[in-house]
Parts: C-alpha cells; structure tokens; sequence
DNA sequence: AAAGATTGAAGCCTCAATCTTC
DNA sequence: GAAGATTGAGGCTTCAATCTTT
C-alpha cells in the first residue's frame, strides 16, 4: 500500500469540473468515479483474504453459487447469467475451478450442447471456509445497515437503469 | 446487451446469504457485489461513450487530469498518485497516448529519473469533446442530486477506511 | 539505499469468430 | 437458424524484477 493522499482526490477532481463550468455534470462525475474506486479497493480486499484458498472473487461466486443451487450443478450459461459475466468468462472460471477439483463438468444428459458444472465435496468444503473468512470482511465494514441498506438501494436504481433486470 | 433477468440477482444472493445464516454479513455481501456489477455497468457504458473519440476511460483520465493541471504536463509518478493506480498502468496509458499524439513525454529538466507528460493541443481538443459527450452520461444518471451526493459520501467512507486518502 | 520508470508475466473481462447440437 | 460453449485477440490491472539516476 503506497503513501495515501494527503486530500480525496474525487472531490478535488468534482471541484475541478465545477471550475470548468461543468456543474450540471459534476456531481455524476464524481459518483462514477467513486464507483470505480470503490470497487478497486473492495476487489483487493476480497481477493486477498481468499488468496489462501487460492480462490479469486470470480471463481468464488461461481462456487457459491453452485453450493446454494438445488442440485449442486448448473449449466455454464446460467452461471453466466445469474453472475451477468460474459459466457468466456464462465467458461475460464470453470476450467479453473475444475483444475483445482472443486467443480467437476459434465454433459447435460439430455441436451448436447450445453455443460453443467457440478461442485464437489471438496469445492463444498473449500467454499464454506473462504465464505466464513469473507464474512469477517463483510461484517467489518466501516458502514452501518441502515447505510448499507441505502448503498444497494442507489446501485440499484442504477443497475436497474441500465437494463440489468426488471421487475424492482 | 443480453436478455435482462426477470428478478435483481443480487437481492436474491442477499436472501440466500441470509437463509444460510450469515445475517450479520449478508449486508456488507450485498453491498460488495453492488459495487462491483455498478462498476462494470458504468464502465461499459463510458468506454461505448468514448469509442468514437478513440479513447477509455482511463486514458481519459490521464488526459483530463493533464489538460487541469497548471503547466499542462506532470511526471508519470504523480499522474499514478492521483489516479490510484499503479505505475505500470501511466506508463501504458501514457504510451498509448503518445502514440495518438494527445500526449508528448520529454525528460525532467532538473530529475533524470523522471518522465513529464504533456498534453499536445490536439490532444487539449479531443479531451474537451470528450469531455462534452461524457457529461452528457453524468447529467443523465437516473439519481438526483441528493442521492449522488449521498452515494459519493458513503463510498468516500469506504475508500477513506481502506486508506486511500487522510484527511477527509 | 531510495526513487522513478519500464518490461514481462498472469488474471479477469469483453468481443468476434467458430463448432456442435437442437 | 438459434442456442450453448470454446478459442483467440485485445485492453486494463497488478506484481515482481530490472535499470537508471539521485
């Protein structure tokens, strides 16, 4: 971790397109950049407390989700769209994850084309200890529920904006 | 852009979470994933923004930043500072810059070690237009200013606890 | 030694093209 | 033809190692 700065260099930018007469749009700026930054910052953190399970937070959002599906399988393209990854990424997370034994992938028993990715025991146990160490993290955070609450709630409004999904 | 989901994923995660029985983080869970899927969403959509004029957001970033500052040029060290990111990442960006002559490097007068970035008038020209289609982005954002401010201040928390920045 | 910059490696993401199966 | 999956290319990021200058 580099030297912090000595100042929030998102609102000294926000005072800078305020000085260049662009108001309107100041505030936006700044809320997309936070975004931004923010998500650097958590996806650090995320991923090095799962560095120990030699996971990443994209390959543990698969395994999670795998865990908490009915069957502990589910086909590539629906992990693709439940994680609103690209299908290459799902297919690269899986490879990966199949390396490491904790997901297995096998034809659809009727549907050629498509792959499921079933997790095993293993996967299972690898994933509850990487969710009882990011639960740590979770808990920790410098905000309140009520402030937690209000975040997604914003980021919603947005993703749901953005043609995310239907149905609020 | 594929079919939307008929349901938000994440609040749908959060209930697992919560039937899983990590109440206490199923919160912090939420607010983690928003931030990442925001993150993806609003860069997708700036990047498509900034296509035409040849640019991403982070070489926008680094042009923006120079067309601010007062001599119109800053060593690449300090142009990572500010941005947060890290020294491999300027000189990437500044390379791609130069080759789209936006931006001219030339060695320190006084520090042989360190590297000045300038930005030339064309690149003065393609930042404005840029700039002016951004803002269009920023001053469509489906939140007010309340919410924005509201938003830009809880993730200012968050980075402020994660170090980035003293002196809030 | 310390600071500034660059290079190469590796991870993740996206897109476009391709192949197989329905 | 459409759907599902994979591959290869290109972009960005980080880290580690290296080189030059202070």
């Amino acid at each position: 971790v580099p030297d912090p700065l000595p100042f929030d260099p998102i609102y000294e930018a926000r005072r800078q397109w305020r000085a260049q007469g662009w108001t309107d749009a100041a505030g936006g700026m700044a809320a997309v950049t936070s975004v931004m930054r923010a998500q650097q910052l958590l996806l650090a953190r995320v991923d090095a407390v799962l560095e120990p399970f030699e996971l990443t937070f994209s390959r543990f959002e698969v395994l999670a989700l795998l865990a908490f599906s009915r069957q502990g399988e589910l086909p590539l393209g629906k992990i693709g769209r439940r994680l609103q990854v690209h299908a290459a990424s799902v297919t690269n997370a899986v490879q990966r994850l199949e390396a490491q034994r904790l997901v297995r992938r096998r034809p659809h028993p009727t549907d050629g084309r498509t792959v499921l990715a079933q997790i095993t025991p293993k996967g299972q146990r690898v994933m509850r200890a990487a969710a009882a160490a990011l639960n740590a993290v979770f808990a920790g955070m410098p905000l309140g529920a009520a402030e937690l609450d209000a975040l997604v709630a914003t980021l919603q409004t947005l993703r749901h904006d953005a043609g995310d999904f239907v149905r609020a």
